[in-house]
DNA sequence: GTCTATAAATGGATAGAC
DNA sequence: GTCTATCCATTTATAGAC
């Protein structure tokens, strides 16, 4: 909360340094504790300056939002695409884990759930640039598998949000409810081993003459 | 957020009656954007009288989740015992997706995300009076089952976590952003009979010959 | 115990000098 | 474009009559 006044001195950046700042406050403390006299002051300049930038409050905070899924979108990639079957979902969900509890999903997600009365547009602003994406993108993954034969033939957005539920399997409540700190990577990959496993057993193809 | 009050008659009961509309002001609008003026308008009374139950704003707040929680753990029965094993599951997925997306809950967890940076305390509260006695149940059962053989050896807890994250896949995140309205009845059985098909086939006993 | 009235501080937003 | 100073509404919290 307290200063760290971030300056930077080029021009044109002024909005940048404005976005960063009031991202951490509004993340910090949430929309309707953040003053815009506590932004203007960590930012180092004065609230007529925010106002230049920005028309209100919600500009800004819009702003902040939006900028952040930009990001975050830009920063999601590398899915897994051969290497043995195992490993490849393991990795698939030591992907989920690493980005959907990185700092900066999890902030826009609680600032998503705890302004999502004020604001019900940015949810679904969050929502499509974010999530979606990254789970379509499973799916597609998931469907060339069971076209292959070597998952059995199901729902692959289902099967992509299974594989996502079972990694994050209590983390993602208990990171958002910041009741732990963040999972280091070897807790991270142990987790994606036992979603991979039981993942596998649940999507193992049928066997030719199975139960109904 | 207009009018509704709420006068009960009797004494003594004007704490409870607080606390209710207390309670519906900050899950409407969180804790920074609830007054207490708008508190006192809807209860019928003035601040004064908020103050003379309440030292603080925080303490209120407080008192509010508490009893929530104690409502909830309340309620949080009925386990199915017996029958047969697929539907069993089904009614356990079942419960967990009504109590987790039950309006009450998901209000807990929204205001204990959105607020959880100034009362850390809270969530805790919240998770050991809350999620973790339901799981705990489930976790019970679960180890009941493998010593049965009908599953196989597994972590419970972690078995029990796994039907509850399938029974909730994607609904649960979902509900927190606000984007979707609350399943229908018909939904979530149907959402249940997934979870419980895909939860029995990761969970199925290994054969006696089977891959290490 | 409950109300009315008010104090003291802080909120968002604007005006005008530089 | 940026700052200082300020307006006006609203906030938390308290004082004092009944």
């Amino acid at each position: 909360m307290t200063g760290a006044i971030a300056q930077t001195a080029k021009r044109g950046d002024r909005r940048d340094c404005i976005l960063d700042v009031a991202r951490a406050c509004f993340m910090e403390e949430g929309f309707g504790a953040t003053s815009m006299n506590t932004i203007a002051a960590r930012v180092g300049g004065s609230k007529g300056t925010l106002y230049n930038y920005f028309r209100s409050k919600e500009e800004l905070f819009e702003a902040v939002i939006r900028r952040s899924c930009d990001e975050l979108q830009a920063e999601l990639q590398a899915a897994p695409a051969d290497g043995e079957l195992r490993e490849r979902f393991t990795l698939m969900a030591e992907g989920f884990l690493n980005h959907i509890l990185s700092p900066q999903a999890l902030a826009i997600s609680r600032t998503v759930i705890a302004e999502g009365g004020r604001f019900p547009e940015l949810a679904r602003l969050f929502y499509e640039a974010g999530p979606r994406r990254g789970l379509a993108r499973a799916a597609e993954l998931m469907a060339a598998l069971m076209d292959e034969g070597v998952l059995r033939r199901a729902d692959p957005l289902v099967a992509a949000h299974h594989i996502k539920d079972l990694a994050l399997s209590g983390l993602h409540n208990l990171r958002l409810w910041n009741l732990i700190e963040d999972p280091s990577p070897a807790e991270k990959r142990a987790r994606a081993e036992v979603a991979a496993d039981t993942f596998l057993r649940a999507y193992a193809p049928e066997p030719p003459g199975a139960q109904p």
